[in-house]
Formats: structure tokens, sequence, C-alpha cells
DNA sequence: TTATACTTTCAATATTATTTGGAAGTTCAA
DNA sequence: TTGAACTTCCAAATAATATTGAAAGTATAA
């Protein structure tokens, strides 16, 4: 394969991915461009290279910054600001799910907690109560890993599970 | 905190939990519904319930079914047909993780297979082949612990993460 | 301080995803 | 075979989300 069809394929695809994993998809391509970018790039630059407007990168590039999965970073000389991506998987990886985490875990088991205290003693309410207090362990049990999995900033986490097997 | 409101709280919350991991949001709220009730449902009590048309129950309950997360229920002497939601949190993770792997981790793998054995040997493109082959490592990892999970039926995983703490 | 080179904002617009509702299809008891 | 009681399909309408582009803002060199 070409490596023009193949950097094509790659950004597409990566936006795609992205968009079901809660990045959405121009933020999803222009990662995946930093990433594979011997250089950083300047906001021109990808604008041009992905055929998008400038508030478009913009605002993409400040969600990366937010993510944490993108960087400024001042050359001298130029007026220019440029940018860089985090390009270790694993680092990429431990972000997306702290913010994650942040964005969705949490509200949930707040909502949880709640709740899993409703009032009511019909079948109702029992099963109601059953149901929310199994998820809400679940929840707690997930935040547990995640928290594991932050912490760890070596692939100790694949090394572990790949022994257990 | 009362019964109503809590039911209502959480069908919300759950179809935006839902949204953001693949499965829409009215999907998710059926399944929520399903999940706390008591007896199984008919296509109208959601109508009702959940205040949608029926075309939108209806498509929704078979991408349910179709990912392994509710099943038809016949009522003897009934000529409806009704619906019950897989309610044990671990095998619903189980059957998410399955489907989200088929749908998005597969293709990827495919993909990246593909271009990291991209031609050309400039600058750009050894970068290019040393990213995608690190993506191509962590996506094969994350295949295995997928796989792993996927063959687990206890809540096995939690328990040996659990110990390692 | 001013002109210039850039970045940021945001209302208007375009795109994408979801929902509706009616029409067509299916099943079954009589 | 009919028709009642359902289910399914799908084109059109609606809602949600992302993008543009022009105007406003900011920093810098001279």
């Amino acid at each position: 394969m070409k490596f023009t069809e193949a950097k094509e394929k790659y950004i597409q695809a990566w936006g795609t991915l992205g968009s079901s994993w809660g990045i959405n998809r121009t933020m999803a391509q222009i990662h995946a461009l930093l990433m594979v970018a011997t250089t950083p790039l300047s906001a021109e630059d990808i604008m041009e290279e992905l055929k998008i407007s400038r508030g478009n990168v913009n605002m993409n590039l400040r969600a990366l910054m937010d993510w944490g999965l993108a960087d400024k970073v001042l050359i001298s000389g130029e007026r220019k600001e440029f940018f860089k991506a985090e390009k270790d998987i694993m680092n990429i990886s431990v972000q997306v799910a702290k913010e994650r985490k942040k964005r969705e875990l949490d509200p949930i088991l707040k909502l949880l907690n709640e709740i899993s205290e409703v009032e009511g003693e019909t079948a109702e309410a029992k099963e109601f109560k059953k149901v929310t207090k199994d998820l809400l362990k679940f929840a707690k049990q997930t935040e547990s890993v995640l928290d594991l999995y932050a912490q760890s900033n070596q692939n100790w986490f694949f090394k572990i599970l790949g022994k257990l097997r």
C-alpha cells in the first residue's frame, strides 16, 4: 500500500473509532494526524491536511489539550503555535480512561448512591433497589480498576493479565 | 427520594451513559426499564412508559436482542410478545464488550495489519510504521483482555484485579 | 502606538442521527 | 379465508451535533 493511501485510511479509521469512544471525529482525526507527524504541526498545517476550517481546528485542539492528548509547542523564531500529540499509546489510554471516568462514571456513582436508597416496600421498589445496588457495586469495582490503571505508568496492566491467561 | 422520581432519574442516566457506550439513548432507556421491571413488558408498556412511538420501540428492542441484552418471552394465553432484559450486570458487560469488539476492534485490527506494512523509507513513512505498529500491538493486547473477559462467566476478572491492589 | 500575524469566539449553517407514524406484512383463531 | 391483533419497515420530519467563516481579540516587532 502507498504511504498517502495508508495515511488517509488510518486517519479515517481513527476518526470513526474516536466517535464511538466519546471523542469527536475531527478531534480524533487531528490526534491521528499529530501521532504520525515527525515534527509538531501548526493550525494551518492541520487545516490543509484535513481540509477543515480554522475555527474547527482551534476548538478541537483545545479539546485535545483538555483531555491531555496534545500539547502546545513553542518553536523559537516562529510566531505561530505548534502542536504535538502524546504518542505513547499506554499514556493515551490512561488519559482517556481518566477523562471518561470523570465525565461518566463519577456522575453515575453519585446518582446510584442516591437512588438505591429509594423509599417504598412494594415489589417494584424492592426490585429497583436490588438492581440499582448491583449496578452500584459494579460501578465501584469498575472505578477501582480504572484507578489502578491510571496509577500504573508501565504496561503493567497488560503484563499481569498476560500472565494470568 | 420517591420511587417514581428515582426511576425516572435512573432511566435518564442510563440513557445518557448508553449513548457514550455505543448504545443509543432510547435503546439504553428501554434496557433500563426492563432491568427494573418485575415482569416482562410488552411493546405497548414500553411505549407508554417512555412516551415513544411503536416503530422506535420495535427497532430498539430488536437492537437489544441483537446485542444479546434482551429476550422475547412468550406468555401463554397472550398473543402479544413480551420482553425481559438480561439483569446480571457481569453478563451485560460481557455482552457489550463482545459486541463492541466485533464492531470496532476487529475492523481496526484488520486495517492496522494492512497499513503498518506501508511502502517507503522516508522519515514520514518510518514514523508512520512505528506508530501503527505500536497501535497494532496495543490493539492485540486489548483483544486478548477482552477475549479473556468474555470467556469468564464469574466476576473472576474483578476478583483477581481486587487481589492485585 | 500601530500594523501585522496570529488565535479565539460564536451565530449561522450544514451534517448526521434519531424518531415518528402510517402502510405493509404476519400470525392465528374462528 | 377472513379479519383482528399484532409486528415490522421505511420515508419524511425532527432533533442533536459538528462545522464554518467572519468578526473580535491578543501578542509582538518595529
